[in-house]
DNA sequence: GACAGGCGATGTGTCGACAATCAGTCTTGA
DNA sequence: TCAAGACTGATTGTCGACACATCGCCTGTC
């Protein structure tokens, strides 16, 4: 199927062993969604998308099928596809499912983790600790910091179905969340000894209190949120 | 919520109004998969089936991706889809996180719903009291009923998120379980009890404590599940 | 001046075709 | 006899093309 060689847009790196063009675009698709590059609510054309990456149709609609499955778009029959819209209504809902979810996998990983892994867990804190906007107290939560600490413990659950649901498509949506420069993480050095009396609770292996203490630190997130949204209206 | 509502559809049978071939597709494959017509960890052939529902490659491929969203089937990039298998240690995670879903579940649909919906409910239950499987007190939970109460609770919670999870995936695999017939629900008339002590509880608007009942009630489900486990190795 | 209806252009849904890969079988050598 | 390698057949990933629906614009009429 000769890709011809001089196609101008530099895929990462061709010759996939094990992975599609589709895989690649939806990668490439989910990037360019949450860092905004794809704007809320936008509309997506096919081949307009096709043609920025360089492939044709088909891996493109496999990709945008995904990102639906995600929740990232939404298709509607004859009428493509549009960026999904998640304000701070959605946000809510979704902090919701989270204070649930979180708090169970959070009880698993207290009931199963190893010290090994506590001990990474807390590394990877100490590091967050370090850093310059969490120094300044504010703007910790955001980007890889949530997804670190919060992914790992899910991870750690060691429950496929709960990772699947929030490794698979909240924690995406989440991150689609438009603004979230600065409302969602109140005050970054709060969380961040909430982090670590979490894993207090997990290194001493008391799940009954690391899923309180999960469900709390993600409970005040959300009333943080539904603040910030009756004060918009 | 986003339903249009100024579709007057009046007969939606063939002729496509806002259907796609792929959405069809999608819905046949569902139902043949938890019939059981395709087997679990079957390989599914894209040209046979393509042939069997008498389209092309591209709707089914694009069928199978949804399926895959669901995850009631799994695809590797040059392997082809196969079935997924949802065994009893599958339906084990499965069910603990039924437990925090549909326990929240309960507590938001016990704090709005409104007595008409209750009503409604109800007479869901007093219908499946006469059912002739539950009077001989076996087979109840399975099939429709389960989808039923469950289902409708679900939605009254009010949450997009929480209704797309459950609704959305959750329950294609619950219902994937391959044998199915009598051992999830253990004695029909206790659950079917439970239900409507359940019920009761959203009547009065107490949520936490239909919460607690709802756990309580998918919990035991599970344990007898995790017996079974047990027993079987 | 505003609204309804027609017209063109773009886009989506669907199809068939081709190349690379994978699974299974057969052959060949030790 | 068994194992390793090559071959064949089928299948997957990808592409380009075509019909119909949808969107936006323009025109004509009230």
């Amino acid at each position: 199927m000769g890709r011809s060689v001089d196609t101008p847009i530099a895929d990462a790196s061709d010759a996939d062993p094990s992975e599609t063009l589709a895989t690649h675009l939806t990668d490439r698709l989910v990037q360019a969604i949450v860092s905004g590059d794809l704007s809320s609510g936008e509309k997506l054309s096919e081949p307009e998308l096709a043609n920025r990456f360089g492939t044709s149709r088909g891996p493109l609609r496999e990709a945008l099928q995904r990102l639906e499955g995600m929740r990232l778009v939404e298709r509607r029959p004859r009428q493509g596809a549009r960026v999904a819209i998640v304000g701070l209504r959605e946000l809510v809902d979704l902090y919701a499912v989270r204070e649930a979810l979180e708090g169970m996998a959070c009880r698993l990983a207290a009931e199963s983790m190893d010290a090994d892994e506590v001990q990474s867990l807390r590394r990877l804190l100490v590091d967050h600790e370090r850093r310059p906007d969490v120094q300044a107290d504010r703007g910790y939560f955001q980007a890889e910091a949530l997804t670190d600490f919060h992914f790992r413990i899910v991870q750690a659950s060691g429950n496929p179905e709960l990772v699947a649901i929030l490794a698979g498509q909240l924690y995406h949506r989440v991150r689609l969340y438009r603004y979230r420069s600065s409302q969602i993480s109140r005050r970054p050095q709060r969380a961040l000894k909430e982090h670590h009396q979490i894993l207090d609770a997990i290194e001493s292996h008391d799940g009954e209190l690391a899923e309180i203490l999960m469900r709390r630190h993600i409970h005040a997130a959300r009333l943080s949120i539904e603040e910030q949204l009756a004060a918009e209206m």
